[in-house]
DNA sequence: ACTGGCTTTGTAAGCGCTTACATGGAAAAT
DNA sequence: ATTTTCCATGTAAGCGCTTACAAAGCCAGT
C-alpha cells in the first residue's frame, strides 16, 4: 500500500495494485483500459490517475492469455541484411501501428528450417496474424497455421489461386516484360544471375519470366545462360565474372535483383568493361541503390511502401474478421536508366 | 481424447492434452520440455512422442507468466528504412538465436515519443532484456526500466560513465580523426551535413568531433558550415545543394553518415561538380553503399557485425546474471577511397 | 529387515489479466 | 408507491504454464 502511494515500488505494479489505489475492483480497471465507455467518467478518472501514479503498464502476456488476443502481428522475412525488404516492412509496421498493432519481426536467412522454427515461435507468442514472404513452403506449415487459427498473408508474391491470400506483384510477368525489352533492343546472348530458386518462388518466377520472353521471341527457353547464387553484392560480382567467361559472351546480364546487379556493376568496372557499351546489366526491385550507381540501373520498380501498407490493412481486416483474405496484385513498371542499351558491334 | 489421438484437433493442443496422451502429469511434460535431465529416459520418450503426435507448441504467453522469463530480447532501432542498422541488427539476432533467444524489433522513426511507447510495449510483452540505440533519453525511461528490472544495453554509441552500459564506438573520436585527415589534406573551407542532433547523441558527437579537429588545428570551432537534416539520400542531396551555395564555397563536405553522403554525391553529379576534383565528400559507417558509388566514399568503417554480436552476448550475460553490464568500445578505422582529395586551386 | 537418502513423478498454487454473470441502485414506467 | 429496466460495478472462474512441495519408489548400508 505504501509502495503504491509512493509510486516507486520495487516491483512492477499490477492491475490489482491499481484497483486498490483507486478503490475499485480489478474488473473496473480492466474496463477503463479496454472499453472506457462502459465506465462512468468519475470512476474512470480516478482509475486513470492511479494508473499514472503507479506507472502501471499492463502485462501483455497475461492479457494474451485471458483475452486470447495480442494485438500484435508477426512477420518473417528472409533477411534484414540488405535493403530488399526494409522499405516494405517499415511501411507495414507504420500501418500496423496506426491501427494499434505491434510488429514482431524475425528473419530466416532464407532457410526453410529456420523459417519453420520462427513461425512456431511467433505463433507461440500469440501473434494475431502472420506475414510471410512468398508462397512456397511445406503444406505442414499451412496445416499448423490453420490448426492454430492464425490468419496468414503472403507478400512479395502474387498468386490468386493459392492456399493463402497474397498481396504482391507478378514477378514472372514483370521480368518477362523487362526481358522482352532487352530482346527488342537487339540482344541475343543473354545471361541471367538469379537468386537461389529452391524454396523461393519469387526467384524462380523471375527466371521463368525471362524464359517466357525468350520463347515468345522465337528463341528457345534454354537460350539463356543461367547462374544461381545467394543474394549479395559480392556473390553478384562473382557470378558476373563467371558468366562473362562463357562463350558466346553475353551482351546483357539480367540480374534477379538490384543487389546482385550492383555487384555485377562493380565487377564490370573492375574488369574494365564499360556498361552499357560493352555489356548491359539490369536489376529488379528499384531500391535506392539502383539510382545512385553509375551507370544508374535499368530495373523493375516495385512499389514496396504501397505493398507493405496494403498488406498491413488487409491482414488486420483478416484478423478482425472483416475479410477472409483478399489477394491484391500491385503494379510494377520498368524504370529505364542507363545500364541497358543496344548491343554494340 | 479422440481429437488428441487424431492429432488434428480443431483447436491447438495444450500441455494437459499432451499429459493425457502420454499418461503423465502436466508437471512431467513441462519438465521434459525445460529440463529433460530430470526425467527418466523412458518417460521422456513417451512424452516427446505425444508432443510430436499432437503437434504441440507451448503457449509462450503462459510460459512467460508462470516462469517470469520469456527468452526474448527486444530491440528498438530508429528506422529499418535504410541500411545503417540492418547489418548490426542481423548479427545481433543471429547471436541471440544461437543462444536460444528470440528478437522482437520495433522502430521509432527517430521520434522519442514513439520510442517511449515502444519500450513500454516491449517490456509489457515480457522481454528479458532490451537493446537501445544511443544514450540520450529521458531519465523517466531509465527509471521505468529499472522498476521493471529489465536489463538494458545501449549500442551504436560508447559512453563509459553512463547510467546504462554500452557496446559501441567513439563517434566523436572517429569523426575527429577523419576531420583531422581532411584538414591535413589542406582543406580550410569545410562544411558538414549532420543528421538531426536533437535526441541523437551519435549525430551530435560526430559534429563535436569535427569541431575538435578544427580547434586542434588552430581554427575556431565555428569554422565549419553546418547544416542539419534527417538522414536520407534525398535530404542529403538537398543539403548538399544548400551548402554549396554558401560563401566561401566549401572545398569539402563531411556528412554525418554514408546515406547523406550518397545523396551529396548524387547532387554533385547533378550539379556537374566533379568529386573529388572540385569538392571532396566524406561519409560515416561504411555500409555497402559506400563502396559502390563513384567515386567510392572515403568514410569511417564501423564493424557493425562485430558490434551486434558483442551486444547480444553481453546482453544475455546481463539477463542471466553473469554480468551487470560491461561496456565495450569497438574500434573504428578510416577507409580511404576516392571521394577525398587535396583541394585544387 | 529396516532406515536414510536419492530420484522420479504428482499435486496444486499461483502468474496478471479478461469477462460471463451476479448484484444493487437509480431512473423510467406503471 | 411499486415494479421494471438498465447501467455501473463487483465476484470469481479460468487462460496454459512453472515450480515448490509432497509422495512414492528405489537403492545401499547397516
Amino acid at each position: 500500500m505504501i509502495d503504491g502511494v509512493m509510486g516507486k515500488s520495487r516491483t512492477a505494479p499490477t492491475l490489482s495494485d491499481v484497483a486498490r489505489e483507486a478503490g475499485v475492483s480489478t474488473a473496473t480497471v480492466s474496463r477503463c483500459l479496454n472499453s472506457p465507455a462502459q465506465v462512468v467518467a468519475e470512476t474512470r478518472e480516478r482509475v486513470l490517475n492511479a494508473v499514472e501514479q503507479l506507472g502501471y503498464t499492463p502485462n501483455i502476456a497475461a492479457r494474451i492469455m485471458a483475452a486470447k488476443r495480442s494485438y500484435s502481428i508477426g512477420a518473417i522475412i528472409p533477411t534484414m541484411d540488405n535493403a530488399i525488404f526494409a522499405r516494405g516492412l517499415q511501411a507495414f509496421q507504420d500501418q500496423l501501428r496506426e491501427q494499434g498493432y505491434a510488429l514482431l519481426v524475425a528473419s530466416s536467412a532464407y532457410l526453410p528450417e529456420i523459417e519453420k522454427d520462427q513461425i512456431r515461435t511467433l505463433v507461440a507468442r500469440g501473434v494475431d496474424g502472420l506475414l510471410l514472404i512468398g508462397h512456397e513452403r511445406e503444406d505442414e506449415i499451412y496445416d499448423y497455421l490453420e490448426q492454430h487459427q492464425v490468419p496468414t498473408l503472403v507478400a512479395w508474391s502474387y498468386l490468386p489461386r493459392a492456399r493463402q491470400p497474397s498481396v504482391g506483384f507478378d514477378n514472372r510477368g514483370a521480368m518477362r516484360e523487362l526481358a522482352s525489352r532487352v530482346l527488342a533492343a537487339g540482344h541475343r546472348h543473354v545471361a541471367m544471375i538469379s537468386g537461389v530458386t529452391e524454396g523461393n518462388d519469387r526467384a524462380l518466377n523471375r527466371v521463368e519470366g525471362v524464359r517466357d520472353a525468350l520463347v515468345e521471341a522465337g528463341l528457345g527457353a534454354e537460350a539463356v545462360t543461367l547462374i544461381e547464387t545467394p543474394y549479395g553484392i559480392d556473390t553478384g560480382a562473382w557470378a558476373f565474372a563467371e558468366v562473362m567467361r562463357r562463350t558466346p559472351r553475353p551482351t546483357v546480364v539480367m540480374c534477379g535483383n538490384d543487389v546482385l546487379a550492383v555487384g555485377a556493376l562493380r565487377e564490370a568496372a573492375k574488369m574494365g568493361l564499360r556498361v552499357p557499351d560493352e555489356v548491359s546489366i539490369t536489376g529488379f526491385d528499384d531500391i535506392e541503390l539502383a539510382e545512385i550507381t553509375s551507370p544508374a540501373l535499368t530495373t523493375v520498380h516495385v512499389p514496396h511502401r504501397e505493398m507493405g501498407q496494403k498488406a498491413a490493412s488487409e491482414l488486420i481486416d483478416m484478423v478482425e474478421g472483416r475479410s477472409d483474405g483478399q489477394s491484391t496484385c500491385i503494379n510494377t513498371h520498368i524504370v529505364s536508366r542507363q545500364s541497358l542499351e543496344h548491343p554494340k558491334g
